[in-house]
DNA sequence: TCAGGATTTGAAGACCCATTCAGTAGTTGT
DNA sequence: ACAACTACTGAATGGGTCTTCAAATCCTGA
């Protein structure tokens, strides 16, 4: 059955991916079979060769990634709440999250991978550009006055969103979710002119 | 003689940070072993096992990378010229600084190995600290008009460092070290008001 | 020059890994 | 019920790794 082919090529996937998550970027084929719960020939049976495997699941990471950013501002309009809602998206939870984890671990072997290098070179560009939109937005509706390009400071949001996942990650002792926000608000206060105010949790 | 183990100690531990630098935070003691022009056996004559060999090696990366920094301001008085300075000694020279290669790979090693985590969590707030001296001291003397907590601000120049550097060692086609020295200004002219005016080479 | 320590090699032992593949179980459509 | 196909196992292959250790080599000081 090839809807069951495709059920067992993501289950297989998302093995791979905690493989990477515990395991590092280097992970091997072997630890992503024990984390399926099967045989190492059974992983090769789906896929050519472990690098396709972990190439396709990490893509996948970083897809998922931006399009749970995405779906974090619709239906919002304020530009204030977008981006506030948005720089809180870019962030690791906590410390023990996973899809940031991996990115982090790629982004450690970007240097070694040129096929990570690339993967993690154009994420950061979309990114950059989606900040790009939400800001000149605001500025084109008058709520933002923008002291530098849109292009810089969209540069600079998500570099810090990179380096506080960093951080965090790295299970930084007074840098959590809450204080790397606030850090990041802080530079995109000056840099919009707009309070950017702490919203209220929902119920 | 004592002396020359001294030596070969401090070979060793070049060799074992270019391993890393091209085999990653998981590098084999055959790859060292190689880099150095030696066998297995020698190198663990020298260390332990290949653990103490790395750590020592890559700990003596950090202190070297946060001693230049120290360095490149050492003489400078203008505030200005010494934000500058720091600011460009904390980005890789270019794509294939060795010494930054290393950091990124042990940052993405960091969830992994909390020996990592710690030493770069360490050196994080190391750099912090350079930058909050140098912004006081600015703001002391009327030079810099601080928007924000220095604290604050260090912390965000800091991980932008970090964050560029990443880029850069992932041979981002447009963010080299002067693009990424000019981002960083640009969010350190809003946070200390001052222009932080581009400083002509030197002859 | 040479004895003795320091340094290094090379091989052995025990283990792990990716990949291939013949064969086995399980499923499906008819 | 059975042929045909899918999914998987387990073993074999060829390779690499860490560690230990006896033996060889290199130095150095006398």
């Amino acid at each position: 059955m090839s809807n069951g082919r495709q059920q067992r090529r993501e289950k297989l996937l998302k093995a791979a991916q905690r493989a990477v998550v515990i395991h590092g970027a280097d992970v091997r084929l072997k630890d992503v079979a024990d984390m399926a719960g099967l045989t190492s020939g059974a992983i090769l049976y789906h896929f050519p060769d472990v690098q396709s495997l972990l190439v396709e699941a990490n893509r996948a990471v970083m897809e998922r990634f931006y399009d749970n950013r995405l779906r974090a501002i619709q239906g919002l309009s304020c530009p204030g709440e977008k981006l506030t809602v948005t720089i809180a998206s870019g962030l690791p939870r906590d410390s023990d999250d996973e899809d940031v984890k991996l990115l982090c671990a790629l982004g450690g072997a970007a240097s070694r991978y040129p096929v990570y290098a690339a993967m993690l070179t154009a994420l950061y560009d979309r990114q950059v550009a989606m900040y790009q939109i939400i800001l000149e937005a605001g500025a084109a509706s008058g709520v933002f006055t923008l002291s530098q390009l849109s292009e810089t400071i969209g540069r600079n949001i998500v570099a810090l969103e990179d380096a506080y996942g960093y951080r965090m990650v790295a299970r930084h002792a007074t840098i959590g979710h809450e204080v790397a926000t606030e850090l990041i608000l802080d530079y995109a206060r000056l840099a919009t002119s707009h309070p950017l105010d702490k919203l209220v949790a929902l119920a």
